[in-house]
DNA sequence: TATTGTTATACTCTATAACTATA
DNA sequence: TATAGTTATAGAGTATAACAATA
Protein backbone atom coordinates (compact mmCIF):
# COMPACT_ATOMS: atom_id res chain seq x y z
CA UNK A 1 0.00 0.00 0.00
CA UNK A 2 2.89 2.42 0.74
CA UNK A 3 4.84 1.25 -1.88
CA UNK A 4 4.72 1.38 -5.63
CA UNK A 5 7.51 -0.52 -6.58
CA UNK A 6 10.09 -3.52 -5.56
CA UNK A 7 13.55 -1.41 -5.65
CA UNK A 8 12.94 -0.45 -1.99
CA UNK A 9 11.22 3.07 -3.19
CA UNK A 10 8.41 3.82 -0.64
CA UNK A 11 5.87 6.32 -2.48
CA UNK A 12 3.44 6.18 -0.05
CA UNK A 13 1.89 9.85 1.09
CA UNK A 14 4.37 10.54 4.02
CA UNK A 15 7.48 8.99 2.00
CA UNK A 16 6.78 11.70 -0.36
CA UNK A 17 5.74 14.45 2.16
CA UNK A 18 9.33 13.43 3.26
CA UNK A 19 11.19 14.20 0.37
CA UNK A 20 9.52 17.24 -0.48
CA UNK A 21 10.54 18.94 3.22
CA UNK A 22 13.86 17.62 2.54
CA UNK A 23 14.12 19.74 -1.19
CA UNK A 24 12.42 22.51 0.28
CA UNK A 25 14.56 22.54 3.85
CA UNK A 26 17.73 22.31 1.73
CA UNK A 27 16.76 25.05 -0.69
CA UNK A 28 16.27 27.48 2.60
CA UNK A 29 20.01 26.62 4.01
CA UNK A 30 21.36 26.61 0.60
CA UNK A 31 20.02 30.42 0.08
CA UNK A 32 21.01 31.22 4.00
CA UNK A 33 24.49 32.41 3.19
CA UNK A 34 22.99 34.87 1.05
CA UNK A 35 20.62 36.19 3.77
CA UNK A 36 22.90 36.45 6.23
CA UNK A 37 25.48 38.82 3.54
CA UNK A 38 22.05 41.23 4.08
CA UNK A 39 22.25 41.70 7.37
CA UNK A 40 26.43 41.96 7.49
CA UNK A 41 26.38 44.22 4.56
CA UNK A 42 23.75 46.72 6.50
CA UNK A 43 26.10 46.42 9.63
CA UNK A 44 23.20 44.70 11.95
CA UNK A 45 23.74 42.32 13.82
CA UNK A 46 20.58 39.38 14.27
CA UNK A 47 19.56 40.93 17.38
CA UNK A 48 19.05 44.14 15.42
CA UNK A 49 17.77 43.01 12.63
CA UNK A 50 15.18 41.20 14.70
CA UNK A 51 14.35 44.17 17.18
CA UNK A 52 14.55 46.62 13.60
CA UNK A 53 12.08 44.24 12.13
CA UNK A 54 9.19 44.74 15.28
CA UNK A 55 9.24 48.92 15.09
CA UNK A 56 8.27 51.22 12.33
CA UNK A 57 7.47 54.70 12.18
CA UNK A 58 4.03 55.41 12.67
CA UNK A 59 3.17 52.98 15.22
CA UNK A 60 5.09 53.39 18.85
CA UNK A 61 5.80 50.12 20.72
CA UNK A 62 6.24 49.88 24.60
CA UNK A 63 9.00 48.30 26.31
CA UNK A 64 7.29 45.86 27.42
CA UNK A 65 5.87 44.64 24.33
CA UNK A 66 8.97 44.32 22.66
CA UNK A 67 10.44 42.30 25.58
CA UNK A 68 7.37 39.73 24.94
CA UNK A 69 7.70 39.78 20.95
CA UNK A 70 11.34 39.44 21.16
CA UNK A 71 11.07 36.45 24.07
CA UNK A 72 13.99 38.14 25.89
CA UNK A 73 13.19 39.74 29.39
CA UNK A 74 12.68 43.76 29.76
CA UNK A 75 16.19 44.90 30.78
CA UNK A 76 17.45 42.83 27.75
CA UNK A 77 14.54 44.77 25.52
CA UNK A 78 15.68 47.89 27.07
CA UNK A 79 19.56 47.40 26.05
CA UNK A 80 18.53 46.22 22.58
CA UNK A 81 16.63 49.30 22.02
CA UNK A 82 19.58 51.60 23.57
CA UNK A 83 21.52 50.24 20.83
CA UNK A 84 19.08 51.16 18.01
CA UNK A 85 19.12 54.84 19.45
CA UNK A 86 22.63 54.78 19.66
CA UNK A 87 22.74 53.54 15.77
CA UNK A 88 20.11 56.50 15.49
CA UNK A 89 17.87 54.24 14.14
CA UNK A 90 15.03 54.46 16.70
CA UNK A 91 14.07 56.76 19.28
CA UNK A 92 11.70 56.99 22.72
CA UNK A 93 8.93 59.16 23.20
CA UNK A 94 6.92 59.29 26.54
CA UNK A 95 3.64 57.32 26.58
CA UNK A 96 0.19 59.77 25.78
CA UNK A 97 -1.10 57.83 28.66
CA UNK A 98 1.09 56.31 31.17
CA UNK A 99 3.53 57.98 32.17
CA UNK A 100 5.75 55.33 33.48
CA UNK A 101 5.80 54.07 29.91
CA UNK A 102 7.40 54.77 27.01
CA UNK A 103 6.90 54.24 22.73
CA UNK A 104 9.35 53.24 20.56
CA UNK A 105 9.81 54.22 17.26
CA UNK A 106 11.99 54.15 14.13
CA UNK A 107 13.37 57.17 13.04
CA UNK A 108 13.62 58.11 9.43
CA UNK A 109 17.09 56.36 8.93
CA UNK A 110 15.65 53.59 10.62
CA UNK A 111 13.06 53.43 8.13
CA UNK A 112 15.18 53.20 5.54
CA UNK A 113 17.63 50.62 6.84
CA UNK A 114 14.68 48.35 7.47
CA UNK A 115 13.58 49.13 4.10
CA UNK A 116 16.36 47.58 2.76
CA UNK A 117 16.84 44.73 5.24
CA UNK A 118 13.28 43.66 4.31
CA UNK A 119 13.61 43.50 0.35
CA UNK A 120 17.13 42.22 0.85
CA UNK A 121 15.66 39.31 3.48
CA UNK A 122 12.86 38.85 0.89
CA UNK A 123 14.93 38.95 -2.30
CA UNK A 124 13.68 35.87 -4.71
CA UNK A 125 16.94 33.42 -4.96
CA UNK A 126 18.03 33.45 -8.92
CA UNK A 127 17.89 29.84 -8.91
CA UNK A 128 14.23 29.80 -9.14
CA UNK A 129 14.69 31.22 -12.77
CA UNK A 130 16.02 27.95 -13.21
CA UNK A 131 12.50 26.60 -13.61
CA UNK A 132 10.52 27.52 -16.11
CA UNK A 133 7.65 29.76 -16.31
CA UNK A 134 4.83 26.96 -16.36
CA UNK A 135 6.57 25.23 -13.67
CA UNK A 136 6.76 28.12 -11.01
CA UNK A 137 3.23 28.64 -12.16
CA UNK A 138 2.51 24.88 -10.74
CA UNK A 139 5.06 25.81 -7.78
CA UNK A 140 2.87 29.06 -7.07
CA UNK A 141 -0.09 27.92 -6.90
CA UNK A 142 0.89 24.03 -4.63
CA UNK A 143 2.88 26.27 -2.25
CA UNK A 144 -0.02 28.64 -1.98
CA UNK A 145 -2.03 25.95 -0.28
CA UNK A 146 0.88 25.58 2.78
CA UNK A 147 0.52 27.91 5.79
CA UNK A 148 2.51 31.25 6.54
CA UNK B 1 5.43 40.84 -22.17
CA UNK B 2 5.24 40.70 -18.02
CA UNK B 3 1.45 41.29 -17.58
CA UNK B 4 -1.40 38.92 -18.24
CA UNK B 5 -4.10 41.18 -16.99
CA UNK B 6 -5.19 44.67 -16.79
CA UNK B 7 -5.76 44.47 -12.83
CA UNK B 8 -2.05 45.01 -12.15
CA UNK B 9 -1.17 41.88 -11.31
CA UNK B 10 2.43 40.79 -13.16
CA UNK B 11 2.49 37.50 -13.93
CA UNK B 12 5.78 37.52 -15.56
CA UNK B 13 8.09 34.76 -14.57
CA UNK B 14 10.36 37.00 -12.28
CA UNK B 15 6.77 37.98 -10.53
CA UNK B 16 5.90 34.23 -10.18
CA UNK B 17 9.59 33.28 -8.99
CA UNK B 18 8.64 35.46 -6.31
CA UNK B 19 5.26 34.85 -5.32
CA UNK B 20 7.02 31.20 -5.04
CA UNK B 21 9.67 32.43 -3.20
CA UNK B 22 7.38 34.40 -0.51
CA UNK B 23 5.27 31.29 -0.11
CA UNK B 24 8.13 29.17 0.51
CA UNK B 25 10.24 31.47 2.69
CA UNK B 26 6.83 31.99 4.80
CA UNK B 27 6.16 28.28 5.27
CA UNK B 28 9.85 27.98 6.18
CA UNK B 29 9.29 30.24 9.00
CA UNK B 30 5.87 29.09 10.21
CA UNK B 31 7.70 25.96 10.92
CA UNK B 32 10.81 27.81 12.72
CA UNK B 33 9.06 27.26 16.06
CA UNK B 34 8.85 23.36 16.13
CA UNK B 35 12.75 23.22 14.73
CA UNK B 36 13.74 25.11 17.67
CA UNK B 37 11.63 23.34 20.32
CA UNK B 38 13.74 20.19 18.79
CA UNK B 39 16.68 21.85 20.32
CA UNK B 40 15.35 23.45 23.38
CA UNK B 41 14.05 19.89 24.39
CA UNK B 42 17.45 18.53 24.02
CA UNK B 43 18.93 21.54 25.97
CA UNK B 44 21.03 22.40 23.13
CA UNK B 45 21.79 25.60 22.26
CA UNK B 46 22.00 26.70 18.39
CA UNK B 47 26.72 25.93 18.79
CA UNK B 48 26.25 22.91 20.65
CA UNK B 49 24.04 21.36 17.89
CA UNK B 50 25.96 23.22 14.95
CA UNK B 51 29.09 21.23 16.54
CA UNK B 52 27.24 18.13 17.19
CA UNK B 53 26.23 18.04 13.72
CA UNK B 54 29.85 18.04 12.23
CA UNK B 55 31.11 14.98 14.43
CA UNK B 56 30.63 11.30 14.06
CA UNK B 57 31.90 8.50 16.48
CA UNK B 58 34.22 6.99 13.15
CA UNK B 59 35.59 9.82 11.82
CA UNK B 60 38.05 11.81 13.34
CA UNK B 61 38.00 15.53 12.93
CA UNK B 62 40.76 18.00 14.01
CA UNK B 63 40.43 21.09 15.47
CA UNK B 64 41.77 23.03 12.54
CA UNK B 65 38.65 21.16 10.35
CA UNK B 66 35.99 22.10 13.21
CA UNK B 67 37.15 25.62 13.00
CA UNK B 68 37.01 25.98 9.20
CA UNK B 69 33.52 24.42 9.12
CA UNK B 70 32.25 26.21 11.92
CA UNK B 71 33.76 29.76 10.67
CA UNK B 72 35.15 30.48 13.80
CA UNK B 73 38.89 30.70 15.11
CA UNK B 74 40.52 28.14 16.89
CA UNK B 75 40.15 29.24 20.19
CA UNK B 76 36.36 29.12 19.75
CA UNK B 77 36.29 25.47 18.67
CA UNK B 78 38.30 24.35 21.62
CA UNK B 79 36.04 26.47 23.63
CA UNK B 80 33.42 24.50 21.50
CA UNK B 81 34.66 21.09 22.05
CA UNK B 82 35.38 21.39 25.80
CA UNK B 83 31.57 22.07 26.25
CA UNK B 84 30.71 18.93 24.26
CA UNK B 85 33.22 17.14 25.98
CA UNK B 86 31.80 18.38 29.55
CA UNK B 87 28.15 17.17 28.20
CA UNK B 88 29.48 13.77 27.91
CA UNK B 89 28.69 13.87 24.11
CA UNK B 90 32.47 14.13 22.27
CA UNK B 91 35.93 13.38 22.89
CA UNK B 92 39.58 14.12 21.89
CA UNK B 93 42.07 11.45 20.97
CA UNK B 94 45.80 11.24 19.84
CA UNK B 95 46.36 12.03 15.96
CA UNK B 96 47.86 9.11 15.20
CA UNK B 97 50.28 10.93 12.53
CA UNK B 98 50.65 14.58 14.31
CA UNK B 99 51.12 13.91 17.69
CA UNK B 100 50.21 18.17 17.77
CA UNK B 101 47.08 17.63 16.79
CA UNK B 102 43.99 15.98 17.72
CA UNK B 103 41.04 13.89 16.60
CA UNK B 104 37.26 14.33 17.80
CA UNK B 105 34.88 11.90 17.89
CA UNK B 106 31.50 11.76 19.46
CA UNK B 107 30.69 9.33 22.20
CA UNK B 108 27.81 7.07 22.14
CA UNK B 109 25.96 9.54 24.16
CA UNK B 110 26.68 11.88 21.21
CA UNK B 111 25.84 9.88 18.49
CA UNK B 112 22.47 9.44 19.99
CA UNK B 113 21.59 12.79 20.87
CA UNK B 114 22.68 13.80 16.99
CA UNK B 115 20.66 10.83 15.80
CA UNK B 116 17.28 12.74 17.98
CA UNK B 117 18.55 15.91 16.79
CA UNK B 118 18.93 14.93 12.93
CA UNK B 119 15.31 13.08 12.89
CA UNK B 120 13.52 16.24 14.90
CA UNK B 121 15.31 18.89 12.61
CA UNK B 122 14.62 16.81 9.26
CA UNK B 123 10.66 15.79 10.58
CA UNK B 124 8.25 16.13 7.78
CA UNK B 125 5.99 19.54 9.21
CA UNK B 126 2.20 17.43 9.17
CA UNK B 127 1.02 20.48 7.30
CA UNK B 128 2.02 19.19 4.09
CA UNK B 129 -0.02 16.51 4.42
CA UNK B 130 -2.92 18.46 3.57
CA UNK B 131 -2.32 18.52 -0.08
CA UNK B 132 -2.92 15.16 -1.15
CA UNK B 133 -0.35 12.57 -2.86
CA UNK B 134 -0.64 13.60 -6.58
CA UNK B 135 -0.03 17.28 -5.73
CA UNK B 136 2.74 16.12 -3.06
CA UNK B 137 4.51 13.95 -5.99
CA UNK B 138 4.35 17.10 -8.56
CA UNK B 139 5.52 19.26 -5.56
CA UNK B 140 8.46 16.82 -4.79
CA UNK B 141 9.41 16.61 -8.89
CA UNK B 142 9.65 20.78 -9.20
CA UNK B 143 11.42 21.24 -5.68
CA UNK B 144 13.93 18.85 -6.53
CA UNK B 145 15.20 20.42 -9.90
CA UNK B 146 16.29 23.37 -7.21
CA UNK B 147 20.00 23.32 -5.93
CA UNK B 148 20.60 22.45 -1.78
C1' DT C 1 0.68 47.51 46.44
C1' DA C 2 1.48 46.45 41.52
C1' DT C 3 3.60 47.76 37.19
C1' DT C 4 6.95 50.04 33.68
C1' DG C 5 11.26 50.56 32.78
C1' DT C 6 16.29 51.30 34.01
C1' DT C 7 20.67 50.37 36.33
C1' DA C 8 24.08 47.35 38.68
C1' DT C 9 25.98 43.14 38.18
C1' DA C 10 27.14 38.53 36.78
C1' DC C 11 27.42 34.86 33.45
C1' DT C 12 27.85 33.08 28.68
C1' DC C 13 29.73 33.30 24.22
C1' DT C 14 33.15 34.71 20.91
C1' DA C 15 37.52 36.74 19.51
C1' DT C 16 42.60 38.41 19.88
C1' DA C 17 47.04 37.61 21.60
C1' DA C 18 50.47 35.06 23.94
C1' DC C 19 52.08 30.55 24.79
C1' DT C 20 53.31 25.22 24.52
C1' DA C 21 54.30 21.31 21.95
C1' DT C 22 55.34 19.48 18.11
C1' DA C 23 56.69 19.48 12.81
C1' DT D 1 60.61 28.69 11.22
C1' DA D 2 55.80 27.23 10.73
C1' DT D 3 51.74 24.80 12.48
C1' DA D 4 48.06 22.60 15.91
C1' DG D 5 46.04 23.57 19.70
C1' DT D 6 45.35 25.71 24.38
C1' DT D 7 45.19 29.37 27.83
C1' DA D 8 44.77 34.22 29.39
C1' DT D 9 42.12 37.92 28.68
C1' DA D 10 38.94 41.23 26.81
C1' DG D 11 34.63 42.38 24.62
C1' DA D 12 29.97 41.77 23.21
C1' DG D 13 25.31 39.93 24.45
C1' DT D 14 21.89 38.25 27.70
C1' DA D 15 19.93 37.41 32.22
C1' DT D 16 18.78 38.22 37.44
C1' DA D 17 18.09 41.34 41.05
C1' DA D 18 17.66 45.77 43.08
C1' DC D 19 15.80 50.18 42.24
C1' DA D 20 13.05 54.65 40.74
C1' DA D 21 9.00 56.53 39.03
C1' DT D 22 4.25 56.15 38.37
C1' DA D 23 -0.30 53.78 38.49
Amino acid sequence: MADDSDDGTDSGKAAVAEQVWRSMFGFLMHTRPRRDAVLAHLGLTPTEAKALDSLDGETGRTMKELAAEWTCDASTATWTVDRLERLGMAERRPHPQDRRARLVFLTEPGVTTREEMVRGMNATPPELLGLDTEELHTLRTLLAKLPH
